[in-house]
DNA sequence: CTTTTTCCCTGGACGC
DNA sequence: TGCGTCCAGGGAAAAA
C-alpha cells in the first residue's frame, strides 16, 4: 500500500518526467475515480494544462499546473501511476490515461478502486489538506514537542508509529523524542529504498521498492523475533492488523 | 469531544 | 476444479 515513502518516491519520479509537459489528452475510465464529479468534466478541465510542479503533502500527490489549477491524487490502497513511452496497451485495472505532449503516457491503474483524483483551484488546496492532515513529518514544523501536544488527552495506542500499547498521551519528553526520531528515520529509510512492495505498489518506472526487506515483524506472526527469538504476535488495533514482538515491544 | 465500527473494493489464500 | 469465506487496509462517514 502506498505509504508516505512510496508516495514520495512516485512524486520524485513524476517530477522528473512531468514538469514542463502539457496534458494533451485525458481519458478517465472509472467514474469512481472522480466521484461525485463527472469524469468527463474532470478530463476536460485537465486537457491542455501544463505541469509546473509535483508536490506531496502526507500521502497526497499535488500536480500543479501553470494556470493555477491543481490535481490532487490519492493512491489509497492500490493506486499506481506508471510513466510509459509505449502506450497503455491492455493494462489490467486501467482507470485513467494521460497523453503528454512528448508522446509519452501517464497510466493510472487501481485494482481496488479506492484512489481519488480531485481538481481544485490553487487557493483551495491548503484548506482542503489542512482539514485532513496533521503536520508534515519530514518538515521542520514537526517536532517532538508538537507531536506531544497533538497526543495530549488521547487514550488510544500509538500504533501509528510504534507498537507500544500504552496510551499515547502518557509519553514523557524522552519517549516523545524517541518516537519522533523513530518516525523520521522510518520514513527516510522508506524513501531511500523507494518504498515497500508488499503486493501491488510499483514506482512509475515499474520497479518494486525494497523497504519490505527491512521489516522485522510485519506479516510474520508465529515466527521468532530476529532480535530476541520470541514468537511474533498479531493483534488488531483500530481495525488494522498489527504485528509485534511481545519480548522487545511490551 | 473521542473512539469504534462500517463501508468501499478486488484478488489471493485457504478450506472443503 | 470450483465455490464460499476471510483477509488486506486509507480514509470517510456513521455509530457509539
Amino acid at each position: 500500500m502506498p505509504e508516505l515513502p512510496e508516495v514520495e518516491t512516485v512524486r520524485a519520479s513524476l517530477e522528473r518526467k512531468l514538469v514542463g509537459r502539457r496534458f494533451e489528452e485525458v481519458e478517465i475510465l472509472d467514474s469512481r475515480l472522480t466521484r461525485p464529479v463527472d469524469p468527463a468534466e474532470v478530463a476536460a478541465e485537465l486537457e491542455g494544462e501544463r505541469v509546473s510542479a509535483i508536490d506531496r503533502r502526507g500521502k497526497y500527490l499535488i500536480v500543479r499546473f501553470e494556470s493555477g489549477l491543481v490535481l490532487l491524487i490519492h493512491l489509497r490502497m492500490t493506486g499506481n501511476l506508471v510513466h510509459s513511452r509505449n502506450g497503455a496497451l491492455a493494462q489490467a485495472h486501467l482507470r485513467a490515461v494521460v497523453r503528454l505532449d512528448d508522446g509519452s503516457d501517464v497510466i493510472y491503474r487501481d485494482v481496488r478502486r479506492f484512489g481519488t483524483w480531485l481538481v481544485l483551484a490553487a487557493d483551495e488546496v491548503d484548506t482542503y489538506l489542512a482539514a485532513r492532515l496533521g503536520l508534515e513529518p519530514l518538515e521542520r514544523t514537526f517536532s517532538a514537542r508538537n507531536l506531544g501536544e497533538r497526543l495530549v488527552g488521547r487514550r488510544v495506542s500509538i500504533k501509528a508509529a510504534l507498537l507500544d500499547r500504552r496510551p499515547a498521551g502518557e509519553l514523557d519528553r524522552g519517549e516523545l523524542g524517541k518516537l519522533h526520531r523513530g518516525i523520521r528515520r522510518a520514513l527516510e529509510a522508506g524513501i531511500a529504498r523507494q518504498g515497500a512492495t508488499l503486493r501491488d505498489y510499483r514506482t512509475p518506472e515499474g520497479a518494486a521498492g525494497t523497504m519490505q526487506d527491512e521489516f522485522k515483524v510485519y506479516g510474520r506472526g508465529g515466527e521468532p523475533c530476529p532480535r530476541c527469538g520470541t514468537p511474533i504476535a498479531k493483534t488488531r488495533i483500530a481495525g488494522r492488523g498489527t504485528w509485534f514482538c511481545p519480548g522487545c515491544q511490551r
